[in-house]
Parts: C-alpha cells; structure tokens; sequence
DNA sequence: GATTCGCACGCAAACGATTGCGGTAACGAT
DNA sequence: ATCGTTACCGCAATCGTTTGCGTGCGAATC
C-alpha cells in the first residue's frame, strides 16, 4: 500500500517525450516550446510530481541547504537572528542546517566539516570569541561562500554582515552625557572580542567628542560577560574614590547584574548612576527600573545575510567578496537612565 | 586551484581494486580480508576521503537529516529543546534541519511537506496550538517516523516526548496549600491547548485532594497567554469581592504580568498574594521578588526525542508506535511563594 | 536548387556509491 | 586428476536528474 513515487521518467513517458525534455521544461530551458512546458508542468501538478533532490544534487551539486554556526542558540538575540535566516530561506527555496558551537574553537571546526560533508550550498557563520587561529576557516572559503554575521572578524577575507558596533555604542554614550553624567563607567570585554572592542571605541570617540578626559579606573575589562561579572564590576567602581555616575555595559546581562547590584545597596538609578545595556533583550524589560538598552535588529541581519550568501552562490565568478555590511541600531531610552 | 574531491573509485585505482571493494571495505563486510580492509581504510584517512552524501542518500534513500518544526523559535524554553536536539544528534551523525511555524497551521503543514522533499529520515514537531486538523500530519506518518515533543496532541498516533504537565501543576499548587494558601487562582488558556488543559487537571486534582471547593470565579482563561494577559487577569482577580491569596499562572510570561501588577498596587508577594509561573525561563530570575516555577528539562526532552526517533527509523518493522514518554520535572522554589 | 540557419527535441553519458551475481584463485578432499 | 569448498574480489547495473552534442525538419538565404 506504499505511495507510488513519480519521476521525471514517469512524466515523459506519459507524455512520449524524452526524460531531458521533461527536464528542460520544468526548469524553463529556452530550447523547449511553450506548448511542451505546458504539458510537462500540467502532468507534473496533477501527478503530484516532486523532484528527487538526492539526484539533484547528485548531478549538480546544489543541496538548497545552508549551514548555520552559531556560538550558543539560547540566546534571544541568537534566536532572533536565526528567525530571520529561516524566514529568508524559506522565501527562497533553501533549508537551514544549524549547529552550536558552545564557544569552543575545536568544535566549531568540526561542524564546519560536517557541514560540508552535508554538502550545504554556502555556511553561515556567528564566530566564537575565543577564535584566533582562522586557518581552518579559510580553507572553506575555498569550497562554498562564507558569511559572518553578528560576532565577525577582520581576519576572514569574506563577506561580513553586522551591525554598527561603534556608532550604537557612540549614541548610547553620548546619550548618558546628554542627560547630564560626566564619569561614565564601561564594563566590556578583553581585547580578543572583536564586537566588544568596537563598542569600546565608540566609547572613546563619544568621550572624545564631548572633551570628556579618559579615565583607566573606570575601564573594566572581564573575560566572561555575564550577569555575575556585572555584580563584581559594579562593587568594583563603588569602591573607587571617585565613583562613576553612569555606568555603560556592553551587554544586557551584565547591565542587569550591574542594576541588581545598586539597587542592593539603594543606589538610586538614574539619578546617582545611570545604566545602559546592549542588546534590548527581554530581560531588560522585566528588570526594574527597564533597562536603557540599543536594539540590534536580529531578524533583519539573518535575512540579509541570507540574500547576501544566496547572491555569493549563484555568482559565478569565484572571487571573495570581501564587504561588510553594516545595519543600523536603536537605542532605546528607558528608566535606568532617563526618568520620565 | 580548485581542492580535488576524493571518490571512491580514486582509491580504488590508487590501491588497484575496484570500487565495490572499497566500499565493502570501509563498510566491513565479512567478503574483505583483513588487509585489504586496513589498506583501504589507511588511504581513505590519509586523502581525506569523505564519502559523497548525495551519492549515499540517492542509493539508500537515507538523508541523515532530521526535521524539527517548533512554533517558536524566539523562547527560551524552545532553545533549551533544541539544544537537547542538536547535541544528540551531532553524536548520532545526525543533522538537523529546523522551522518555524509561528503557529500556523497552513505553513506547518507547507513546512513538513518541504522536509519530506528534502528527503528528512524522521520529523520532531512541536504542534501549533491551534492545531485541530491532523489529517496532513497523519499523512507524514506513512512516509517517515514522526515524533511530537513538547506540544503534543491524543490525536495523533505517534511516540510523544512531554513533561508530565498534570503532575508539574499539581506539585506547584500543592506547593501554594501547603505555605498556607487557600484560595488559590489560576490563569490558564481556552480548552484548545493540550498542555494547558492538563495543567489544568493537576490544579483541580490538588484542590480536591486537599479538600479544597472549587471556585470557577478564580479560574481564568485566554485565548493568547502573555504577560499582558496576565496582568489584565490580575487587574480582574482583584476586583472579586473575595480576592485569592495565591495565582498559579500556566506561564512565567503571564505570572510576571501577575507581579508587576501585584508590585505596582503595592500588594506584598507572597505573604497577601503568592505567584508560581510554569517554564523557568531567564525572566523569572530577573523579575523581583524571583519567580517560584516549574523547570522543564528542555534539553532531556529534546535528546530523547531524538534517541527515539533514530530508533524507529532503524526499526524495521513499519508499526507506528504510540507511547508517550513523559519527562520529570522539578518545582523550583523562589521569593514569589516563600520568603526566606 | 543548394546552402545555411534556427527551432525543438532525443540520445546517451555522466555523477558516486552500493549490491546481486558471477568469477577465480587456492586448497583440501576424494 | 577431479571435484567441492572457501575466501576474495570484480563486473555491471542501478538510483533520478542534468547536459553536451547531435539530428531532423521546415524556413530563409544566396
């Protein structure tokens, strides 16, 4: 009782043609009249035809199928990003494989051969922060089109879509001064994060801007940023003779840490110090006072950088695309640093 | 400058064997010596042999690729799911591919046919809630194992992975009776949700269990559960003449609506009103005072899921099982329901 | 009228791995 | 010397689709 399967050949010999013929007209070959392409496309509806896509991609190469890496899925920004990746590769015929690399280098390589044993057209790829040695992902850029997206590097000669690390850290700082703060603390990462030390310099051209002096005290650098981290650094700059009156994490987790920490010891927010975060996740809405926080438009970076790579695969020539794409961020002003 | 790919019949050449022997050899079958398998196998490893998946698939009609179609991609819970997935796949040599349905039942059915045509060996869905037509769903059943986690349906014969709802809720409300509770509120979804349904039952087993009357004025159901429902709900809650002393939202989402609502009318948690939430999500550590909650072991429920999905598609005989593996979980007490 | 040309289509060879079947040594048994 | 057995291995077909090349035929060109 098992559903007969159709193939191409069944569909010419119905209509006594060859099974090429079948196949150009289909895939809309010039070579083919209308006429012929009409027949061929009416059987296939009512035949309920689909094609085998082992044997397509047995033949040409293709699978339709993009390889996705991402550091850790349980991130909301994460989740954002990949909704925007399926939502595009759906519009546009591919399916989405996609691993968790759990920031470990080792591993990441790893999937990034399975991927390509999988045959995917092209990867897609959020690096893990630890990533110092490239070679192994230079080599894929011999194979299939690379995309980084989200957390990049200037190391990978490939195409780069991100958003503007730099100028969504320059406003938020210099939103804090607008509001009137002169000692604005960072809490970011080492310098191994590539994201991190971009928003750092947008830290300083908006300091820069504003003849605001650099102070060392107050640039803590961690190499885990985490809400626990937050905690710590926020004791740290309490204990300073000259206390911040703002303080800029680079992340919401750590923002929110840094919140739960002032509130503890009944530091009013905004008025002693100001908060700012990244990443407008939901947490930064349920913690009190909300959050200042700058929205990085997850979905629309996944789907332009699923437009991009599409682009990369059907281009012929075989020359690295070597751009980055910038998106652009909000900032979105909320209680911890602007009371109504 | 192009990576030459290795096939099969490059070793055999490089060895002087044919390719049939080959692959017999690196798929141990009994017709090779020994030696000849150790050859072959050396110089697979040394040329970096990766056997051609397309090939593979197009003979045997095996993809190793798995299908998974959540609702919701965004939640945290779901990516704690899909972590489980993913993980246990990658050691079973198994690749996944995912969608979103948003909960829509048209594209999850248009989704679960295009992973059909991409030749999937087995789905995992998490059904939309709105799901009330299976008819498309059962059809998948005759082509590849089928296997629904988390979101599940009686309507469907097939394995099912889920947490055991009925006793989560019952534990939660028992938990409210036990800190002195007694009239105790709960807001829920309309009877089209399978899981809300049955959390329902364990609120009423515990309830009478513990001899406590049933108030249907202090039972509440939404169409969409959400933090605003939630606080619409509480805002109703406190308009009874008799007011309740504890709510058991069937959500964190909505029992952090419950909280914000109870903070902002000044109304101490949990000594005048208590809340317990369902999920254990990132939020219900953030929002103040903590969150009491059910933990769902997401990541067990997604390896399971998968160990059982492998196992039927190795299962040779084409019986459709229909157990149901439910996984335990784990009331996590916090502020909301206890002060310390 | 001989030649080119273009259109619409068919032939057959790939693509890489698997597998039923057939074949051939080597060896022991008769 | 002949036969049977065992242990190894090769031949060739197969899966469904694509594609380079060829072909027949009518129309247009010289």
């Amino acid at each position: 009782m098992k559903k007969k399967i159709i193939t191409l050949k069944d569909l010419a010999k119905r209509l006594n043609i060859s099974p090429s013929t079948a196949s150009r007209a289909l895939n809309d070959h010039p070579d083919i009249s209308i006429e012929t392409k009409q027949k061929v496309k009416d059987l296939a509806r009512n035949l309920n035809y689909v094609p085998n896509l082992f044997a397509k991609g047995f033949r040409s190469h293709r699978s339709n199928i993009l390889g996705v890496i991402v550091p850790n899925i349980t991130h909301y920004f994460t989740t954002t990003l990949i909704r925007g990746i399926l939502e595009e590769a759906n519009l546009q015929g591919y399916k989405v494989i996609i691993s968790e690399s759990n920031n470990d280098v080792k591993k990441q390589t790893e999937m990034l051969n399975t991927m390509l044993q999988f045959g995917v057209d092209g990867v897609l790829m959020s690096i893990s922060k630890m990533t110092k040695d490239v070679d192994d992902i230079l080599k894929v850029l011999n194979t299939v089109p690379l995309i980084l997206f989200d957390k990049a590097s200037n190391k990978i000669p490939c195409t780069q879509v991100v958003i503007n690390e730099e100028e969504a850290a320059f406003n938020a700082v210099e939103h804090l001064i607008n509001i009137g703060k002169k000692r604005i603390a960072i809490i970011k990462e080492t310098e191994y994060s590539f994201t991190s030390e971009k928003r750092y310099h947008g830290y300083l051209r908006a300091l820069k801007e504003n003849n605001i002096p650099l102070d060392s005290k107050i640039v803590l650098s961690v190499e885990d940023i985490s809400m626990h981290q937050g905690k710590r650094m926020t004791n740290i700059l309490l204990s300073l003779k000259e206390k911040p009156d703002a303080i800029f994490a680079i992340t919401d987790s750590a923002a929110i840490g840094v919140i739960k920490t002032l509130k503890k010891l009944s530091i009013k927010i905004p008025e002693d110090i100001a908060v700012v975060g990244f990443s407008n996740s939901t947490n930064s809405q349920i913690i009190e006072p909300k959050l200042t926080t700058i929205d990085q438009p997850g979905q629309k970076i996944g789907s332009t950088a699923v437009k991009q790579i599409i682009q990369e695969i059907n281009s012929t020539n075989q020359i690295n695309v070597n751009k980055t794409i910038e998106i652009k961020t909000n900032l979105i002003i909320r209680d911890s640093s602007f009371k109504i």
